[in-house]
DNA sequence: ATGTTC
């Protein structure tokens, strides 16, 4: 991004000039001039035009850790008054909707793994199915599919995946509200059916990781986190069946934006307003898709925890937390001395309620909500936690991984598969993945620096860091 | 991200 076009207001805070009327609200981004300078300036259009939607509040926000998206930047964060005809998009969701982090605590430490690293990578690898339209062991007749959009992980707990403990620790405890799954297309059900309790492919992984360095004492503890532990990071989202909702909702939510005269400054923008009939089937739908993500990483959590009975039998594996990257939620935030509720967009970006707040468990409610930053293959990762100033900064939103700062082409010119997972092995981090191409695209060097991001997210205010966590052994779809 | 160029 070119920093002369924008605006500093302070180290980690920036603005973008506008002419009077020319949006809605002021863009604001968040992050150090490095992370910006990474950026492409397609970020900052995308955050402008963001800008000039029906019922924006506050302001169209970027991540530190954003890039070039469908329509929204990824590690956007857009709030939208339904009472103001505030919209809903699907490109402002993203097409993996709920993509998220679940991440499981051990009762390990390295050394209880270190001898078995080899045995573990094989028996995960075969045992999470990984990659492009691959289908897991589950296969679910029609009404099941409509019970796993309805219930989410209570489906999965229910069908012997779990422990009822689990969720406790996911968002909405595991069951997004407002799902109807009539809204939801025959065909995108049908994508779904084998679908179940599988990883996928591009920037989705099953990680193994070593607590590297605690940055807050006090919260680790609450979260349950010693320096050397190890933890399990499952990153996935739902599938085909959120892509199909996003592909087919795209072309209603245009159909309904040019039937109510919304101009649209990128066709990308497709969107409804929230109180209107395409709007609300929307919501309906992806709400059914947050619930099959849920679900998912529930099932895949369950498969985890069978492959470390087996390889370390007797270990222990508890969910810290679970949570969704892709969403639209309805909340209530203080907006102006006023208490409204609005519907938060946020895309490739961690919901990260501060202390206090009524939703989250008990065990954290005194510390705040964790958050996680997922960094690129074999760089390393962030536990943090959530803070009070992010509901006054950014409704409660922070940075949700390292984020890409090359296409997915170029890194393919610039790194081959093979030679990256050798030198991972290397440095002692085990790589099992279904697509050497894929590996290349998710090259580290295609990623910005996750420990940038980390502490950009923190000096803004929007999460602080409790621990780093140093890969050991990755699962790539 | 994606039955990756339906």
């Amino acid at each position: 991004m070119d920093l002369g076009r924008v605006q500093q207001l302070d180290e980690y805070r920036w603005t973008v000039p506008l002419a009077p009327g020319e949006t809605r609200a002021p863009v604001l981004l968040y992050g150090s001039a490095p992370l910006l300078a990474s950026m492409d300036d397609k970020v900052l259009e995308q955050a402008v035009n963001v800008a000039k939607l029906p019922g924006l509040v506050k302001a169209s926000m970027t991540m530190p850790d954003a890039h070039w998206g469908y329509g929204f930047p990824i590690g956007g964060v857009a709030a939208f008054d339904p009472a103001a005809g505030g919209i809903v998009s699907a490109g402002g969701v993203g097409f993996d909707i709920s993509c998220g982090v679940r991440c499981l605590r051990s009762d390990l430490s390295l050394t209880d793994i270190a001898p078995h690293l080899e045995l573990l990578a094989n028996a995960l690898f075969h045992a999470i199915p990984a990659g492009v339209g691959e289908e897991g062991r589950l296969k679910l007749a029609p009404a099941q599919i409509d019970e796993v959009l309805a219930d989410g992980a209570h489906w999965a707990l229910r069908h012997g995946y779990g422990v009822p403990e689990d969720l406790d620790y996911v968002e909405e405890n595991g069951r997004m509200a407002g799902a109807v799954p009539a809204n939801v297309s025959e065909l995108a059900k049908k994508r779904q059916r084998g679908e179940m309790g599988t990883l996928g492919s591009g920037n989705h992984y099953l990680e193994v990781q070593v607590v590297d360095r605690i940055h807050d004492a006090e919260t680790a503890a609450a979260f349950g986190l010693r320096e050397g532990q190890i933890l399990v990071s499952i990153h996935c989202g739902s599938r085909g069946l959120g892509h199909q909702i996003g592909t087919e909702y795209l072309v209603t939510l245009a159909k309904a934006a040019s039937r109510l005269g919304i101009a649209l400054p990128d066709r990308e923008l497709a969107c409804a307003p929230i109180r209107s009939p395409e709007g609300q089937q929307y919501l309906g739908a992806m709400n059914a898709g947050i619930n099959v993500a849920l679900a998912n990483r529930q099932i895949l959590a369950h498969l985890t925890r069978e492959v470390f009975a087996r390889v370390l039998p007797g270990s222990r594996l508890e969910t810290l937390f679970d949570v969704s990257h892709n969403t639209c939620k309805p909340e209530r935030h203080r907006v102006d001395g006023r208490d409204a509720l609005l519907y938060v967009h946020r895309k490739g970006a961690t919901r990260a309620f501060g202390p206090g707040h009524p939703s989250l468990p008990e065990r954290y409610r005194a510390v705040g909500q964790p958050v996680i930053i997922g960094g690129s293959m074999g760089t390393g990762s962030y536990v943090l936690a959530g803070t009070a100033e992010s509901e006054q900064e950014a409704f409660s939103s922070a940075s949700h991984g390292a984020g890409r700062a090359m296409s997915r082409h170029q890194a393919l010119k610039q790194w081959r598969g093979r030679e990256l997972i050798d030198e991972l092995a290397g440095r002692g981090i085990l790589i099992r993945t279904a697509s050497l191409r894929g590996a290349a695209e998710e090259a580290p060097g295609a990623y910005k620096d996750v420990d940038l991001v980390a502490e950009a997210t923190e000096r803004a205010g929007l999460a602080r860091r409790v621990a780093f966590l140093r890969p050991k052994v990755c699962v790539k779809g």
